[in-house]
DNA sequence: CTGAAAGCGCTTACAG
DNA sequence: CTGAAAGCGCTTACAG
């Protein structure tokens, strides 16, 4: 049925060792033998069984990524960044999608062990019992973490964006533009990317060089829950003139509470998020934000994965962290100088 | 270093046959000996080698898709249905985007069978050449052709959503809010999907049993097209009291150039689309529409392919048609009797 | 019920 | 430069 090697071997009236040489490496064989035998392959249209290779040599070829759910457009981002990578190296991508499941995402572990995939891509080890995440991390297959702070578990690589600068680069942004009186909402301490965006900003606050009235508010990361925050908190004190939203769920959540204030955004308050998800370009007004790069990220997770692939047993884990930037819409805007002075 | 049946079989001592089949189907072992075998096993934590057991099997347990890109919500969502499939049935679903190149479509393809996946989806082989397209539907492996008019190619198999219903739908139901001078949008003849929710519409009118004036606009079937189209309309034309438009996107170039020429959706014009997109719940006013099952569409596509990939060699092409359904939400309101009898 | 053998389709020292 | 052999880690008739 299948054509193999042995099939071109006997037509070449060669062994299948030199036919295996001449279709790899190729080093010591004759250029005439090896033309003859890729002559032969050609015409016998004969596909390599990896499955065999991957035995003998002991790499599958093929990576996997571990994440919530590929509906969610951060992780299509990531995941196109990854394959992406992975096709450039000759190598497939395997999307599993937990929705964070403990029980889900080891058994998917397992299974990829088992096909021997040569690298892992994960989003989150959060769910996962101390003794489930050293098996993971003792495994011997590279496992890289994206986006989550370094430490959370010894072990892993990841590949991070640069939380601290993103929100250092919002808190300057709204004081080049005048702003003093400036309100954020942000999740719960515990969250290390979310607390990183926080430190960053109150940097930028705190380098200021200038009185700046700041609140910071916190409560669920999610457009419904900066919705609420940003309807009680309008009620009970005087408006600021911009607000940080620690994501751009956030940071729509409130605009919403905003408009429904009666306000106007920006003309009576500016509004800045961070991620820079699709929506951000799509709302009325555009949202002003912090880009995370997306697709580098799944490119660089792989590039880890694989230098790491090439050193069985001998890798260590490696940490990459990532620029963002700012993307200028039309959620912001300067206070007038003469505002400002009133 | 990586423990073997060879391992368990020591220590045991039995026969590394034995334990292959106390590990599987267990027909014919002694219920003692299975069990210490499991014992042993577990205890050693043993990880079958699924490159070596597909190698002599022959089946991979490993399904891929090809689709243009992941990041299209459409793709992603097929995706989600296809691995969830995928997962409860033991299987691994491997991820490729292609950006709809030929090349890469057949590249891809090559690295699958030689890494003998046992089913594959394709969101298109539009691309192909004839003689490319022969060779995957020859090539042994089932194929399933996603939101693909049958017969494009013979040798495949299809899922596709009910377009001629849809339409149907979709004309029905202005019909019934009394609407009788509809506009329809849609995309150039030859492509199938839009035609056949043409079609559908069409039928509805005509057997509608009252008089309708209806006008159907073809050209670039996108948001810019449409709101191109629907613009240029309005100068020439009497205003309709609803546009069908032939997918969500050209609803929202429709809505755009409604709004821009001073009327309002639903009070002055009904607008209803196709797919179900994310951003129809999103936006102002919320998109009726008909919902396209693309879950759905990706789960039906995995069991198409599971089961020939159960009949190595003897299944033929499956084609699977799939309910759409109306999902009203704000874009559409009845005419009232009296302006209507106006 | 269990063992010994052959084989899946490759690669890779080892000779020559 | 090339062949013969061994082996990767399994499964599966075939005996017994």
């Amino acid at each position: 049925m299948r054509v193999t090697l042995r099939d071109i071997a006997r037509e070449c009236g060669v062994d299948v060792a030199t036919v295996s040489r001449s279709l790899n490496g190729a080093y010591g064989v004759r250029e005439k033998t090896r033309r003859k035998v890729l002559t032969v392959a050609k015409r016998l249209n004969y596909r390599p069984n990896r499955l065999a290779k991957g035995l003998v040599t002991g790499r599958s070829r093929t990576l996997a990524m571990v994440i919530s759910d590929i509906r969610n457009p951060f992780f299509a981002e990531l995941a196109r960044g990854a394959e992406d990578a992975a096709y450039r190296a000759g190598y497939e991508l395997i999307l599993c999608n937990s929705d964070l499941s403990a029980e889900k995402q080891m058994q998917y572990v397992h299974s990829l062990l088992e096909k021997r995939v040569e690298g892992i891509l994960m989003n989150s080890v959060a769910g996962l019992s101390h003794s489930e995440r050293q098996e993971l991390s003792q495994s011997g297959v590279p496992i890289v973490l994206l986006n989550r702070p370094p430490a959370q578990v010894q072990g892993f690589s990841t590949v991070l964006a640069d939380n601290f600068a993103g929100g250092e680069r919002a808190g300057n942004y709204l004081i080049h533009l005048r702003h003093r009186v400036i309100w954020h909402l942000t999740g719960p301490r515990q969250h290390g990317n979310l607390a990183e965006r926080t430190r960053g900003f109150r940097k930028a606050l705190e380098g200021a060089g200038t009185e700046v009235a700041s609140l910071t508010i916190r409560g669920h990361h999610n457009t419904e829950g900066a919705y609420q925050m940003m309807k009680k908190l309008l009620r009970q004190h005087r408006a600021p003139t911009a607000v940080f939203a620690a994501n751009d769920a956030m940071a729509f959540g409130a605009i919403r509470a905003i408009f429904e204030a009666g306000r106007r955004v920006p003309e009576d308050i500016s509004v800045i998020g961070f991620d820079d998800v699709e929506l951000a370009g799509i709302i009325r007004p555009p949202l002003t934000t912090i880009h995370q790069p997306k697709y580098e990220m799944g490119w660089a997770a792989v590039e880890v994965l694989l230098q790491q692939a090439e050193r069985p047993g001998q890798w260590s884990p490696q940490h990459r962290l990532m620029e963002v930037r700012l993307v200028e819409r039309e959620s912001c805007r300067p206070i007038s100088r003469r505002a400002h002075d009133q």
